[in-house]
DNA sequence: TTGAAAGCGCTAACAG
DNA sequence: CTGTTAGCGCTTTCAA
């Protein structure tokens, strides 16, 4: 396979000088005459050459790499705040190598080792649901290599990590449920040990609170984040009586999840049943009745998770710290039962 | 920042032994005593010896990464297709580097440079839109860069690829709408430069030839891919009279971007307007109706795409040849008019 | 102003 | 059985 990239010695060779005037030529250095120095650039442009980032990144001892961990890559929400880390890390010249988790810690585990022995510069991540403990991120903490969450994070007192709003969004849902009329309101979530999990939850009590509504144990359902799950959780949900009024997931999986359910038993959204999830702006559209959904900034969560990193590689560990993110509420069509 | 990975050095030099033994130890060299193997494989195991891929590449001269172009990550059809690519990757030990050329030719040209600057050893492509040009790929073909394309192909006869059964799936929406009922099929097309948009027009008059239904200029559009313009030519359909009684969409986009325009419009599916679309499971469910899909394999496609790579890395130019994976109609409620 | 040499981490002849 | 050496492409002292 004729990959023949070009070398400064190719150039150096063709000129009949040495390799460090020609790789000095290409540097701008200012100890090369002009002349020299256009004729080995012209030349060099000829040739198409471009530096071998293999040799530049064993001398440097970088290889402008990040490595960035997922729990999938096929949902919207992931592969949204991928394209903005891909911008951010682009605009310092650095590539990112994805791994997918697959929710499983395991598999989390091994995309870590992998990554490192890849040799990126640091890893940007979101845990996988199953990610209960966290020596292997400990590892790297102590290593000083550069390291940021987004979304479901540890460590926070270490690592700068970005999140949502989760606590003041689900708050906001549950009153925007209390103001058209819901009492009953039940809330969907995933394992506990997650932050945007409990987060979300405590929105939700406060919610709760605020109206002076009484918590339930029975409007209250857990599941892990896979769709069998969600739409298991629902049913549960269903079976109660009396029947919930209104129902928030935690995530866009959940959501969908809850409203094939819910149709499928043949109840009416929101008539019965109104329903809010945190999802994304084009599916909550695409969906009948469109869902009234929390909305998060996607492509700039991923945006900040890069900027902490190139923060956090030039000016090392001076700085730790949370962004926060706002979210939405979005109002449509699922939520609003006097519309109906 | 501390990043400190152990070299063969380091291990040589507490052993007091050479660079050389120890790395002949670590590849299971016959020469090596079993004892020294031993004691060097164990320490090696202690530091978390890991071998430095950036000397091995510079070495070796392969960087054990590929390449892969898409017109966007967002979109549920790439990120699975890369997720194929991803796994067939893993199991050869390569990393996948990705670019987004977010349906720009430009861009796309830049993905190309951008990826060969990094010393991908290949590149796994899905064309943009725009590009109708394909110089940048033929410098590669020339320099013996292997190369694959997948959905979007160009080049047939030089550079392996992996596509839909497109034709025959158009064909099969179109008979499925006769058979429906349906006498005036509409047809929402792409660019006639993509293969996709040409080869599923041949389906489609094949279909209604078969069905000896007279193609009619008025039922058919041409949008770039975008949700907005895919809304406005089915706007401009939904205006002919008589009204079409069946849409088909190139894509998921302009599936769902019928649908949305459909409705607004009043339109009961499939009542007035019966649609199908090239969309992936998940989301046809989700929609309401239920939307009758032709669902590609897309994981399938991407670990075929990566399967093709491969072997065009290790083989050589002996082959290149297109394969074709079927693709399913899965009937749904959108398409069905006697359901109604 | 330019060249020679060392070294980043590794493997593979070539010597011992 | 093990060590020495050269070289992959590049930058950077150190010499000239």
């Amino acid at each position: 396979m004729g990959n023949r990239h070009i070398s400064l010695k190719d150039l150096a060779a063709e000129l009949g000088v040495s390799i460090s005037t020609v790789s000095r030529a290409l540097n701008n250095h200012p100890d090369i005459s002009p002349e020299m120095t256009e004729k080995i650039r012209q030349l060099a442009r000829e040739r198409n050459y471009t530096p071998n980032p293999l040799a530049m990144g064993l001398l440097k001892q970088q290889t402008k790499m990040i490595g960035v961990i997922v729990p999938d890559l096929v949902t919207h929400f992931y592969s949204s705040i991928i394209s903005g880390i891909e911008e951010t890390a682009k605009e310092h010249g650095y590539y990112i190598v994805i791994a997918s988790s697959y929710e499983n810690f395991q598999k989390e585990t091994e995309a870590v080792e992998n990554l490192l022995r890849t040799r990126v510069e640091g890893l940007i991540v979101c845990l996988s649901q199953e990610t209960e403990t966290y020596g292997h991120f400990e590892k790297l903490i102590g290593n000083g290599i550069p390291l940021v969450f987004f979304d479901r994070v540890c460590f926070e007192a270490e690592v700068p990590t970005v999140v949502a709003d989760n606590k003041e969004a689900a708050r906001k849902i549950t009153r925007h449920f209390y103001e058209n009329g819901c009492r009953r309101i039940a809330y969907i979530s995933g394992p506990d040990h997650l932050n945007i999990s409990r987060e979300r939850k405590e929105g939700y009590l406060l919610g709760l609170k605020e109206c002076r509504l009484i918590p339930c144990s029975g409007l209250q359902e857990t599941c892990n984040l896979s769709p069998a799950d969600a739409t298991m959780a629902t049913a549960r949900l269903l079976s109660r009586r009396p029947l919930p009024d209104a129902i928030f997931g935690l995530n866009d999986t959940i959501a969908y999840a809850a409203m094939k359910e819910i149709k499928r038993q043949g109840l009416k959204i929101p008539g019965d049943i109104a329903l809010v999830g945190f999802t994304d702006e084009f599916h909550s559209t695409v969906v009948e009745p469109a869902l009234t959904s929390v909305t998060h900034p996607t492509f700039k969560m991923g945006q900040t998770a890069a900027g902490l990193f190139f923060r956090r590689l030039t000016e090392g560990f001076g700085f730790a710290g949370q962004v926060v993110l706002e979210t939405e509420l979005v109002v449509r069509d699922s939520s609003v039962k006097n519309i109906q």
